[in-house]
DNA sequence: GATCGACAAGTAGCGTAGCTACGCATGAAG
DNA sequence: CTTCATGCGTAGCTACGCTACTTGTCGATC
């Protein structure tokens, strides 16, 4: 898929990410990959400049390490960030129905299943 | 909820309101607004640009008409932008679909048939 | 008869966000 | 020695939706 279609949704999807441990900006985009099987392939260009979007608005934080030589910077989740996550999912599902009502075929009724 | 985030997913939403027939670019804000229950209240800014791209891209067709001394451009879906709009649906599935993994919180991963 | 609000179209300029295309560095493999 | 995978990062571009504004008619109110 087109990924560039993201757009206001790859905060959400980083923190989700995030969420289920601390990784560096690297393992990030492996993980994204994975997790999508092979649908998200993200640049680099695109993932580290949101992550230090996301550390400079308090949602995650960051900590250098050396691993064989290479430097890395570990991204965490904060409480912050956390809380920020939930918001996301809301806003998330809010904007799925919305534009649901007008892509999907047959779910035209506020009744979800 | 805030709609700068319909990010690429706003010319699917207005090839779907004129695929229920034709609208005048007044008449499709006024619909997308109803049919969201009031979600979706977009700027004239946003909307008569967006169709201007919809109709050099060959999907919508306008023509001019005057009702009550007031000058109406109305829309109409062309074939092409019919075609294109069955794209953005399978699209925005996917989107869905990719999206949802993340942030939802029991969708299986593998999706089995 | 002036003004206000709904209707109807449009543009200019801005900010944001993701992308492309780079650069830098290390270690392993050929 | 060159190439590839790992790992970080920035500069500049483009696309898109938004804010704010202009133009104009019509009906109602002051």
């Amino acid at each position: 898929m087109k990924a560039q279609e993201l757009h206001g949704h790859l905060d959400a999807l980083l923190l989700a990410v995030l969420e289920q441990g601390a990784l560096h900006g690297y393992a990030i985009i492996e993980s994204l990959r994975a997790r999508s099987e092979g649908s998200l392939d993200l640049p680099t260009g695109t993932i580290y400049p949101a992550l230090r979007r996301l550390e400079r608005a308090g949602y995650v934080a960051s900590t250098w390490s050396t691993v064989n030589g290479r430097e890395r910077r570990t991204y965490e989740l904060t409480d912050s960030g956390r809380r920020a996550l939930a918001g996301e999912r809301a806003g998330w599902h809010e904007f799925q129905l919305t534009v649901g009502r007008f892509l999907d075929p047959g779910s035209s009724s506020t009744t979800p299943a």
